[in-house]
DNA sequence: ATCACACGC
DNA sequence: GCGTGTGAT
């Protein structure tokens, strides 16, 4: 179903103008996008004892005349092994390459670290060789290992991994994954030398030379075939545009943010913790003392079994699907005005998690070598093409409640000559909507620079702009994100907590004022029963093999892919984009001022203080220009400034 | 390992 | 809709 509760037609007879944005002139036909895919993995029978293979050792006086040899070459495939996962926390323990299919070289580097520095300096004009393309898996990974040693790869880069994301977006990339799926080969396990994961795992550094050579020889073998392999898909599935000018670049940029990092107020979130200790235990004794017994606050399971039979709050109290009572919030905020303990539980639950999530855990992730905490990017995880942020996840720092926006004090600029500045898309996702679906409603509000919620609900209550009130805005904005989300007339009903009935009524006033939004969702699912894609304005691609599927439920959450993917996508294009710019900018005036973090539609910037006033604007007008949208939609972002993150804000 | 929950956009 | 982290089981 679509937004409106409607099953989405099939062939409405509607010619699609609306959506001609996501069926561009070089309209790939389904064929070709199907083609080239290996065979479902099936056990590969190759591996390192059965296939023919040349792996060197390189170490000492061969060095310099291995170097000249590689000077010579215009595609290396480059891989490091290190002694940690942490790029920012690992030592170098040896580099392989490979420009031969079938043949590779591993040269290890000892634990001295300047015995390796040394190493390393016989290998500076190679990496400084701008004409060198360096193909790996994971390069990000590789080039903030280096960037620790000083190191940059200047030429161009292909990233396997980055290609294979844009060719299956949901699918498996490890290198063995791949290794076994496009080349029919397994490369050596990693537990062969190393053990097991767990805390018994062992260290590279550890394990014997010969042992390594094999391993790391044969990764940068395969990752070199594994590009030829990958190459031609890029093509053929028609997404080179997506990998060349966005997320192969974008990579040289997210290896410059992790290694900047940003700078926490340990002492601040120390004095924050104990305050929420505090008023966490108060708040859990008031629970108990209502309840009258004494359980595990933190089990939902026991929470549910006391609030639902002992105290019978809900007589028909919903059910998780494994049988359980559910005490989600959405569930506990229906009960919170009849039942004061049901406030003190959610006060728990906010304060408990603030704590141990954010106040607690960030210090303990701070870098030991720069004190400042350095997130790790995941460049192709998210299928709609959004970039993920983990340990620390810096993409969900709380903001919506006043304690937990208190958190945003903690992240501050390096030091006293150094602001942070936070710059945002205004309503990226709802331009975007409006701009692919061209309602002509939706895109006029926007021309006229209108707040878009205020002037959805005066539309969809057919009042003037003025008389909108406060809870009219509320229940617009709640249907212009059930849009942007795919989301059926039932989510809305849930999500504001009204009747389906009422829900209804909102929805139809909206499918009357907004028609071209419908003919958006229809056109778009449309689109995707044909070809079996969607696709973002930039060309990234999401299939979606069960957008035909007989079963209703799980052909209803294709269809809401379908619809929401090149939203979402489009905008993480865009901002991605603004990115690559921003960095070639910054990089071309020599500015000392850093991009540090990105959530999704704001940049963060540890901002040299003599160059805030010429880096704004040429911040903003980056993220207004990185992607042009259709049909006259202007594309805003602002900016502000502060000594923490909540005042940059 | 999986689930429920809660945080973000 | 898309993610990650935590604590419980």
């Amino acid at each position: 179903t679509d937004l409106f509760g409607n099953a989405v037609a099939a062939g409405k007879g509607s010619p699609k103008p609306a959506a001609k944005s996501f069926a561009p002139a070089q309209d790939p036909i389904a064929e070709i996008i199907n083609e080239g895919e290996a065979p479902p993995s099936l056990p590969a029978p190759r591996n390192i004892t059965n296939t023919d293979h040349k792996y060197h050792l390189i170490q000492g006086e061969a060095i310099p005349s291995f170097v000249d040899q590689l000077m010579g070459q215009t595609e290396i495939c480059f891989d490091t092994e290190t002694n940690n996962l942490d790029a920012n926390d690992a030592e170098l323990v040896g580099m392989s390459f490979s420009f031969i299919p079938g043949e590779a070289y591993y040269v290890p580097t000892p634990a001295d670290q300047a015995e390796t520095q040394k190493i390393l300096l016989q290998f500076a004009g190679l990496f400084n060789n701008p004409s060198i393309k360096w193909v790996g898996q994971n390069l990000k990974y590789d080039m903030l290992v280096l960037k620790w040693y000083g190191y940059e790869l200047k030429g161009s880069w292909f990233d396997t991994m980055l290609a294979h994301y844009v060719i299956e977006p949901d699918g498996k990339r490890s290198m063995d994954m791949l290794s076994t799926q496009f080349l029919g080969y397994d490369p050596v396990p990693i537990e062969d030398l190393i053990g097991k994961k767990g805390k018994s795992q062992g260290n590279m550094r550890d394990v014997e030379i010969e042992k390594i050579k094999d391993y790391a020889a044969e990764d940068a073998d395969i990752t070199l075939q594994l590009k030829h392999a990958l190459q031609p898909l890029l093509s053929s599935k028609v997404v080179e545009k997506v990998f060349y000018e966005v997320e192969n670049p974008l990579l040289a940029v997210l290896t410059d943010m992790e290694y900047e990092g940003i700078k926490v107020d340990v002492n601040f979130l120390n004095d924050y913790s104990l305050e929420l200790d505090k008023d966490a235990k108060r708040s859990e004794e008031s629970v108990y003392a209502q309840a009258g017994l004494r359980f595990n606050l933190a089990s939902p399971k026991q929470l549910g079994e006391v609030l639902f039979e002992k105290l019978q709050l809900d007589p028909k109290a919903k059910k998780t699907k494994t049988g359980q009572y559910a005490t989600g919030e959405d569930v506990l905020s229906k009960l919170a005005h009849q039942n004061k303990i049901v406030e003190d539980i959610l006060a728990f639950r906010e304060l408990t998690k603030l704590k141990s999530t954010y106040v607690d855990s960030l210090p303990l992730l701070r870098n030991r070598k720069t004190g400042r905490v350095h997130t790790s990017y995941a460049q192709a995880v998210a299928v709609t093409g959004r970039l993920s942020s983990n340990n620390p996840n810096l993409q969900n720092i709380p903001v919506r409640t006043e304690r937990g926006r208190e958190i945003r004090k903690a992240f501050i600029p390096r030091d006293e000559n150094h602001v942070l500045l936070s710059a945002d898309y205004s309503q990226i996702e709802l331009r975007i909507v409006a701009a692919i679906s061209g309602d002509p409603a939706m895109c006029e509000a926007f021309q006229q620079g209108k707040d878009i919620h205020t002037a959805t609900a005066a539309r969809v209550y057919n009042v003037e702009e003025k008389d909108v009130v406060k809870e009219m805005r509320y229940k617009a904005k709640s249907v212009n994100f059930g849009i942007i989300y795919g989301q059926g007339a039932f989510g809305l009903a849930d999500n504001l907590g009204i009747s389906r009935t009422e829900a209804k009524e909102i929805i139809d006033n909206y499918k009357k004022q907004f028609s071209g939004i419908q003919r958006y969702m229809d056109d778009t699912v449309n689109f995707a029963r044909e070809h079996g894609y969607v696709q973002t304005l930039v060309g990234r691609k999401r299939w979606l093999r069960d957008i035909n599927s007989s079963n209703f439920t799980v052909r209803g959450f294709a269809e809401r892919n379908a619809i929401n993917s090149p939203i979402q996508g489009t905008a993480a294009d865009m901002i991605k984009l603004a990115m690559v710019k921003i960095h070639q900018v910054f990089k071309e005036n020599k500015f000392r001022s850093k991009m540090i973090l990105q959530v999704h539609d704001e940049l963060v910037f540890d901002a040299v203080k003599e160059e805030v006033d010429i880096v704004k604007p040429i911040i903003l007008e980056c993220m207004r220009q990185a992607l042009p949208l259709p049909n006259n939609v202007p594309v805003e972002a602002e900016i502000g400034s502060g000594t923490n993150w909540l005042e940059a804000h």
